[in-house]
DNA sequence: CGAATTTATGGAAACGTTTCCATGATATTA
DNA sequence: TAATATCATGGAAACGTTTCCATAAATTCG
């Protein structure tokens, strides 16, 4: 084994097979003009040489990096992790590379950063629940730059997104507490700056118009998200002078914090109060009780805009579609009937 | 606005500066060569168009990408996350960007899958709790490839790597229950094909030793890391003819599991039996009662893997080094003195 | 069997940089 | 002031590919 085997080159290649480097070129990327011979002998050099394409003269040759830019908030959460492998996913059946870019990276010129890597870097770009996208917007439509938006409700102008049927999976869950005979639903919002959060409560207050409910703005607390956020809602809730039957949370972690509320209380669920969550993180089935809740297909989000994201770099014209996934009501342990 | 400002290249720079392609490149690079008006009238010319440096022709020319990647085993969980954010926020100073592989992608040939990224690909790898780590290590030495394993206990031959201090961490644990007065002290492990797992059972066993306690076999519960372990692993412990008073769990989401156990036996925590995990994942303070256990420094353990390799790439005949961070025992509020 | 057609291959240009070398201009020194 | 050192800049080569064009060989067909 030679001792610094990292310069074998295209053109090391043609050498020892005695064919010209576009005729090595040709083999790699199967052309069809090739002698079979030719090609079995190529072939072999570049086997026993371990030879493999530098991607950067590729790309520069091509004009294309086969890389995909991710641009996500942050890592911590697991809603994160689940959407980033259904695109790995997706990508690696592709033949793609997933370059991974963090939001707080860059606090100042979050444009120039997005505009950086429009030139040359990745070949398109994924953005998981952006915060201030119209920041950026401009610059990515100017560029004709393929992207698509995930989990982000549109701001007006047309882009290419996916997202859950937020609305509906909170209409379904209200309406299954409601048939279960409750009729106070308290209901902890998430950060209500994010439109899913919006949507969310928006399904929880049509489900109970549906039923001929009254408003009762005082069942509903504003989160933002966080565990202790649920533990402080509930805690607002159940020491109302007419505490609800049943909690929706926005999210599971908050469902957790608030179930821990209603423990801390004396309270049994579901007998006592029921609580119902949003997401079912993995953790959600392992509760005692088991968390009822609203599951969003994550993975199946980052597989569809991944798609999505393909369709677009293939052909940039393509019109900027809207892609809402459904969501489904898991029923468990956490919810029954009021003084069951 | 025009249509298609997507060609803005060096010398289209140099073309309306009036300047030679080699002086934009000289003020990109802030070469000292060049005189200050000229290197104003570039910056200018470079503002107004937008343009921004062609990362495949750089890299090219370089011999280098500027990109380093980073190959871990999934991205479901929060550990994970993480590690990621400390390689991310260091990689972010040094200007370099993150490509994330994962190590399923490619089930069969992984040591191809990593020769592939090796040849210009990346510029240096770093491994998050790598598995069979053996397969390619030959791959990367040969080509004398840059890379820092995270979490990967060392399989004899010297590799540059960040740990924790697993060992010492169970230890402390064990010696601090030990301390309250506890001496029946359970033990659930972790996934035993893992290095960390055995370190950590180590740990718990030498404390017991240096206490003079017997070997106590049906204290400890085979686990996998996962909730379920923890609770499988609680009951068959509380379920012993003499249980014990304490259970140390070789991470938080068995102990979280561990605490369902124990509460649907109907033993108050920490009252009647005390839980401590390991990790401090974020939930942990936030779990009624909330949970003791060994905190360890997951985001500076990508930071410090990170600053290794930089170094590395930097002078790839420096030494290869081991560093081991200290873990930290956090008592919260799920231990206590037996009979407490 | 010669002309036309197809096919395999060699050679060269191009992608957008960086860097080396050369050159002319300016500053320094004897 | 002439010789020399310093400096800014232009020009060109090189990085490793892909692809176009040309050419030579092989095949088809009248």
């Amino acid at each position: 084994m030679k001792t610094s085997p990292s310069k074998i080159t295209i053109v090391e290649v043609a050498r020892q097979a005695g064919v010209a480097l576009g005729t090595v070129s040709r083999v790699l990327n199967n052309d069809a003009h090739v002698a079979p011979e030719t090609r079995e002998r190529v072939n072999a050099v570049i086997q026993e040489l371990g030879y493999v394409a530098n991607r950067q003269a590729r790309g520069l040759r091509n004009m294309k990096t086969n890389v995909v830019g991710v641009l996500v908030p942050d890592l911590a959460s697991s809603y994160i992790g689940q959407i980033l492998h259904g695109i790995d996913s997706e990508l690696a059946l592709n033949r793609l590379e997933l370059m991974l870019f963090t939001t707080h990276r860059a606090p100042v010129k979050e444009a120039a950063y997005v505009a950086s890597m429009v030139q040359g870097m990745v070949d398109g770009l994924l953005l998981v629940l952006p915060r201030n996208f119209e920041d950026y917007m401009g610059t990515l439509a100017r560029h004709n730059f393929p992207f698509t938006l995930i989990d982000h409700q549109g701001t007006g102008s047309p882009c290419p997104a996916v997202g859950t049927t937020n609305r509906q999976g909170a209409y379904s869950a209200t309406e299954y507490l409601l048939g279960l005979g409750h009729r106070r639903i308290g209901f902890i919002t998430g950060s209500m700056e994010l439109g899913c959060s919006q949507e969310r409560l928006d399904g929880y207050h049509s489900a109970l118009r549906a039923f001929g409910l009254p408003d009762a703005p005082e069942l509903v607390y504003e989160g933002d998200f966080r565990q202790t956020d649920g533990y402080a809602g509930a805690s607002a809730l159940l020491d109302l002078p007419e505490p609800p039957g049943a909690i929706f949370a926005s999210n599971d972690l908050m469902a957790m914090g608030a179930m821990d509320a209603a423990r801390s209380r004396g309270l049994r669920i579901p007998e006592q109060v029921s609580i119902i969550g949003f997401d079912d993180i993995p953790q959600a089935a392992m509760l005692r009780p088991s968390l009822s809740t609203v599951q969003q297909p994550l993975e199946e989000m980052g597989r569809a805009a991944t798609r999505m994201l393909l369709g677009l770099m293939k052909n940039p014209q393509e019109q900027a579609a809207r892609l809402e996934l459904p969501t489904r009501l898991i029923v468990r342990d956490s919810t029954a009937a009021p003084g069951g």
